[in-house]
DNA sequence: ATGACAGGCAACCCATTAGTTGCCTTTAAG
DNA sequence: CTTAAAGGCAACTAATGGGTTGCCTGTCAT
């Protein structure tokens, strides 16, 4: 079972963000396909996807010789929930709030 | 203005996400408060806020010879917009979707 | 069976980063 | 004015991480 802290490292790198992106698009590449335009080995394509799949963020499965790859939305629904959902109790565009709140100091 | 890279890595870490917990519990805290109850020093606490003030994950004021830190919500929605929002287009629960769709590959 | 194709494994390199120590600046209090 | 408290700055260290090269394994086609 996947940490939270895999989730979130693995989502800090903007490479497999963008392996995601891809993969958002079209669901079910092997590597040879991911590795398609990118300035990368596939070697380290590989790495990428090792770590998604650490994270569940990608569930892979061997077809073959190929090794398909699909996009797993469980995970971050989980960290929206746990995060998104933690900090917005008060409301969500707390952006005014927050700028009332500094501005507020001053004037106090 | 940070990219979403900045968001993305400075939400990486387990220490800047628990300084952010803090201050979700308690806003407004300085850098000594933050630092209180955690193994580390206070510079490398202190680090960890300027990345998350870089990510504007965090606003901090100078208050006389402190410094009072502020959670910002702002960036965490706009993720959350922008990226769950993106991969949860067909449905929120996309979990028993995508298990039909690897173990339909075996049957078929 | 043999060759080509898709992928896996392991060692290595370089850049980044989390963390430290040591010292300097600013502000409040006696 | 002096001192202690709260931070800031800079240099350094150790570990991590993204990426590479080189080679091995397994699978399909002929």
């Amino acid at each position: 079972m996947p940490t939270d802290d895999d989730i979130f490292r693995a989502l800090a790198d903007p490479s497999r963000r963008r392996l995601l992106d891809r993969l958002h698009v079209t669901d079910g590449q092997s590597l040879g396909d991911l590795c398609e335009g990118l300035a990368m080995t596939r070697q380290a394509v590989a790495k990428h996807l090792a770590m998604l799949e650490a994270a569940n963020l990608v569930v892979a499965v061997r077809q073959g010789r190929e090794k398909r790859h699909f996009i797993n939305r469980v995970p971050i629904n989980e960290i929206a929930e746990r995060w998104i959902g933690k900090f917005d109790q008060p409301r969500l565009s707390a952006l005014s709030a927050l700028k009332q709140h500094l501005e507020g100091e001053d004037n106090d």
